[in-house]
DNA sequence: CAGTTGTCTTGTATGGCATTCAAGAGCAAA
DNA sequence: TTTGCTCTTGAATGCCATACAAGACAACTG
């Protein structure tokens, strides 16, 4: 009992923390965002932060968790919809994170955490767009080479500012080349 | 006369620096480098560094210059080679410096030199691929579409690794929907 | 109730970082 | 010899992520 009110306390605290982190790191950048910061707009010393997170990057993957539910949670409402309005959706929920990608990419090398979270990530995106894929009728090989173009599609239209015609040009390519009338 | 003499040593001082700082970059990363690390490779004082370059940043743009000057040396020998041909040679190349793009793009969002060199960079490249691609007879718009494209499949193959067959497997599926027969 | 234990918070410190500033060294021009 | 320019430095500033040990407080135990 006492345990369990614990626990709720725990996952309430953590919640507080990781959305203000998550605030913070979208408005200001990973590396524009101090753990010293964060702290302060949370009203705590600085190393209470260690205490739930044993680095800056844990508190990063955490934060890319809670993004990624959020996302889960709307992923229902797509998986009826075409290949191109798949990724369409797509980008709109990354858009708000798009910091956090290239965030992600640059810390690849430096952090064992992040890098675990970014494979993982990797293979459950690859595997459900191969799965999507396939349901359309397109063979595994090849299906698995598409996912990986759709996914650097996606990255690199995060990465790069485009208009809303570029963006529209690129996926329909994309879903007409990948899937031959 | 003299300061003539002076102009050359001070190139020499600048490329003797951004060699060492370009193969610190290349091999520690550029957030793994310290700018005391560099100057202490020079055997000079670490804030030597600020009286040739402004920012860590700005001897960032100085490598990344560098390393392109280098490339463009090498470009004449695949003018005439076939898109894929030309993709795989940007990638072999592009390959040594594959921290560095990231870095650049980590970067973006923090630093108006990096931003200027990443647009001009983009600008240069893009030009250069559309202008192939309108000599195979694809039209402007299609190109620069094409161009785009091209330009994150080469992003996305430098931050993800990945094996010779899945390289192949997306340059030729690229080439053969960019160029139907 | 008193005492122990575990959870959470903090003060304080460390070593690093990019960068700044004012003072100097060395050499060229006047 | 003096003036001025180019280059280098010592010393400092204000950040940063993080470590450690001591404390506050509540929950559990006897």
């Amino acid at each position: 009992m006492a345990k369990n009110k614990r626990d709720i306390d725990l996952k309430v605290k953590q919640d507080e923390l990781e959305s203000t982190a998550a605030r913070l790191f979208l408005s200001l950048g990973y590396d524009g965002t101090s753990m010293s910061r964060i702290a302060r707009e949370l009203g705590v010393a600085p190393n209470t932060l260690y205490w739930y997170y044993a680095s800056k990057d844990e508190l990063l993957v955490a934060v890319l968790n809670r993004q990624m539910s959020q996302t889960l949670v709307h992923l229902p409402t797509i998986v009826d919809e075409p290949l191109k309005d798949k990724m369409a959706w797509a980008l709109r929920e990354f858009e708000q994170s798009r910091e956090l990608v290239t965030t992600v990419h640059a810390r690849l090398e430096q952090s064992a955490v992040i890098r675990e979270w970014h494979d993982q990530f990797h293979r459950f995106v690859e595997a459900a767009v191969i799965h999507t894929l396939k349901a359309d009728g397109v063979a595994q090989e090849r299906a698995t080479m598409l996912a990986t173009v759709g996914t650097f599609l996606v990255e690199g239209l995060l990465a790069h500012p485009h208009s809303k015609r570029q963006r529209e040009a690129i996926l329909q390519w994309f879903a007409d080349s990948a899937l031959p009338a």
